[in-house]
DNA sequence: ACAAATACCTGTAAGC
DNA sequence: TGCTTACAGGTATTTG
């Protein structure tokens, strides 16, 4: 469930929290979750007695920069937390890495489903990012048009899929995916590279302004309650939703009932009637029927 | 070049 | 009540 916002949201307390403080010590037990160590020791040592210096973020990834040129990578996967607790304070079970902070705070990983995953980064690659993650395309937050411009390309791919791919642009999720689709009023299927000057432009404002929004809401907590920020605290987003998890419910524009169809394992919900599988032209003079 | 299926994992809820 | 099944959907990988 953690998109972009919710990272995005998670990245802007621990910056507040974090920065400039140094790592006393590292207790990381879940073996699963530092999968790229050979050992969770070797995490351990990578990290702790270092200093924290700086907070980034691209996609759905969080980048703990240590001083010079080291970085701690998180990934929230599905129901990964990061959380800010007080030593001592009692822990949940799938609590798998946990740093004691200077200062007598700790954060702690806690992720039941083990998506997620820690590692310590082997160094810079393209872009300034870690190496590992540097396939990663650019972030979805501030995307501008001539960004977006370029991720559609000619691309013969379907929008959704193209939204979702991370090395095409990173951080948009099934549930953003879907927000911005039907912001935009276009049809999931429609073929990436087949839009128009102006259907670019409902895209890039679409994308921009569903994040922008989510953001300032501090993400979408759904109905499980899975996510939480750094405090335990929950999103807001949620009730902004007008396409995501609305089954049935009336369209906001035009009242028709939400669509909801299983592809690929997942749902996608979007209007039938105002995304249009086919662009509906207007009327010419010239009159005539197939454009093509 | 793209699409679809699968593996990874556990908490929750629905169905019987 | 207890069991089975489906669902949630991130990423990487494989197959078509």
């Amino acid at each position: 469930v953690p998109e972009l916002p919710e990272v995005e949201t998670v990245r802007v307390d621990l910056a507040a929290t974090l920065t400039g403080r140094r790592i006393d010590s590292v207790a990381a037990t879940g073996e699963r979750t530092l999968r790229r160590h050979r050992r969770p020791a070797e995490f351990v040592e990578r990290v702790a007695g270092r200093r924290l210096v700086e907070v980034d973020r691209r996609g759905k990834y969080l980048i703990l920069r240590l001083d010079p040129v080291d970085a701690v990578v998180v990934h929230l996967g599905m129901s990964g937390q990061l959380r800010l607790a007080e030593p001592g304070s009692p822990t949940v079970s799938h609590t798998h890495v946990v740093w004691a902070l200077e200062g007598g705070l700790e954060l702690r990983f806690i992720d039941p489903r083990t998506f997620g995953e820690v590692f310590a980064s082997l160094g810079p690659g393209r872009d300034r990012l870690p190496v590992e993650i540097d396939h990663l395309g650019p972030d979805a937050l501030g995307a501008d048009r001539a960004t977006l411009a370029g991720v559609v390309g000619r691309r013969r791919t379907r929008l959704k899929p193209l939204l979702l791919d991370q090395r095409a642009i990173a951080g948009i999720g099934n549930i953003y995916a879907d927000e911005i689709l039907w912001s935009a009023r276009l049809h999931p299927d429609r073929p990436a590279g087949g839009l128009s000057p102006r259907e670019l432009t409902r895209l890039a404002d679409a994308c921009a302004e569903v994040l922008a929004a989510a953001v300032a809401a501090r993400g979408s907590s759904l109905p499980d309650l899975q996510y939480r920020d750094v405090w335990g605290g929950l999103g807001g987003y949620q009730a902004f939703h007008r396409a995501y998890g609305r089954e049935a419910q009336p369209c906001a524009r035009c009242g028709r009932p939400i669509r909801r169809r299983a592809d690929a394992g997942r749902s996608t919900y979007f209007c039938a009637s105002c995304q249009p599988r086919r662009t509906s032209r207007p009327r010419s003079a010239s009159g005539g029927g197939g454009a093509h």
